[in-house]
DNA sequence: GCTCTGAATTTTGAATTCAAAATATATTAT
DNA sequence: ATAATATATTTTGAATTCAAAATTCAGAGC
């Protein structure tokens, strides 16, 4: 307990502030939340609080507060007594997220044609035009951010808040069953065509079309991933 | 720091131990909930960490654990180096919230009609005359009481454990808002009367009709928490 | 040789302590 | 008397410490 040098390493992020006041358990928690995204920490294995707190630097504390957070998130599982583990990506349940996914996208979809602005529509279309263009010239992290982006926008304008949440908190689990599928976007085609359906809905604001579009697209998405899941 | 006698109270829960391995900020979290959801902890009001660590007689580590949770769950806000406050309750988000539960109970009604068995069924119609029996005598918190399990069932029945999380996270909200219009349970006889169309479309296996019943049932409800929200 | 029992070690749960931020109070100058 | 600043107190954030539970490992018994 005595070779490591600084205990406290407040030099850790200076340079740039432009707004710091993170706590600690957040800054740990979105450290872990990529950690177990990414395949980092792999399903099932066992956390050692100890480890992490080194690599992290920082003490036991606010890792074991960042963990209740992951734990809500349905990232890791707390066990009593005998500390955290990161969850099993289970084809069950991942099948039951995209079954409730599927619906939200819909409600998504009939709220737009509602209430979209036609800036905002405008501001959709350009999105959608941008990774076009990176789709064809194949730069699959570009196109992945902005697919990622257009879904996130396409959920605040629906304007619902809860909603929104809800869209981005499985979200989180899905895109960990596409890591775990090694499938970190698949379809690259198919997905655009489908994406250019939604727009065009969209900008008829036709409720009804727009609301199957996006169910269409998320049903598919689904039984991709979920294939990719099976062969394994 | 001196006045209190025993800081460690290890007979506080003895007798009756079926299984306890709950940890303290479970019990804690629990505690907390009941407590904001009953309105004891009046929205808006800051939280003081002290005060609460004092009437539980726990340390500040499993009480700072516990409102982590509630915080992810919605119940308490948590503002940075200021501590804890209970979250409002905003009618403009409960409308949010009660537009996605009304689609969420009707994937719940397709599903169950396809995958309830004769005697999930069964035992569903049983609860609901149990809860006619409770309505009949006008006993208003067993009526209530029942009324929530038979929710919690479909759900379970419909066999989404994502689905059934999610109403339960939302059910939680809305019973908090449900209080705070001051309405613990309002329409009885209406209720009572849409399980009835409920119980029948799912013992006919109609699923069209079953999801339709169960989304004008929280339609519904929200119409009429959103009023006693409005009239405060 | 294997299993079961029982210490020694490690790891987790929870209380306490220390430091920094925020709030409240007091003091002084205008 | 009021306002602004400085100081004291309270409250939160995070590290440390202490205790209890689980795991590991050794040895005895079969």
């Amino acid at each position: 307990m005595d070779d490591t040098a600084d205990v406290n390493a407040p030099e850790a992020l200076a340079g740039s502030a432009p707004l710091r006041r993170l706590s600690l358990y957040e800054v740990v928690a979105e450290q872990l939340r990529e950690m177990v995204l990414e395949g980092e920490l792999l399903p099932g294995s066992r956390i050692s609080e100890k480890r992490l707190c080194e690599s992290f630097e920082v003490s036991r504390t606010p890792l074991r507060e960042a963990l209740k957070v992951l734990a809500n998130e349905g990232l890791v599982e707390l066990l009593p007594n005998r500390g955290a583990k990161v969850t099993e990506v289970d084809p069950r349940e991942v099948a039951d997220l995209f079954e409730v996914m599927v619906e939200l996208e819909a409600l998504s979809g009939h709220l737009l044609a509602r209430r979209a602005g036609e800036a905002e529509i405008a501001e959709l279309r350009a999105l959608h035009r941008q990774m076009l263009d990176h789709y064809r010239r194949q730069e699959r992290p570009e196109y992945f951010r902005l697919n990622q982006r257009i879904h996130r926008r396409l959920a605040e304008i629906s304007g619902n808040g809860v909603l929104l949440e809800l869209e981005t908190a499985l979200n989180l689990k899905i895109t960990r069953a596409r890591y775990a599928a090694n499938m970190k976007l698949g379809r690259w085609d198919e997905s655009a065509r489908e994406h250019e359906r939604i727009l065009d809905a969209l900008e008829r604001r036709d409720g009804e079309a727009l609301a199957c579009a996006m169910r269409d697209h998320m049903r598919k998405t689904g039984d991709a991933v979920l294939e990719g899941l099976a062969s394994r």
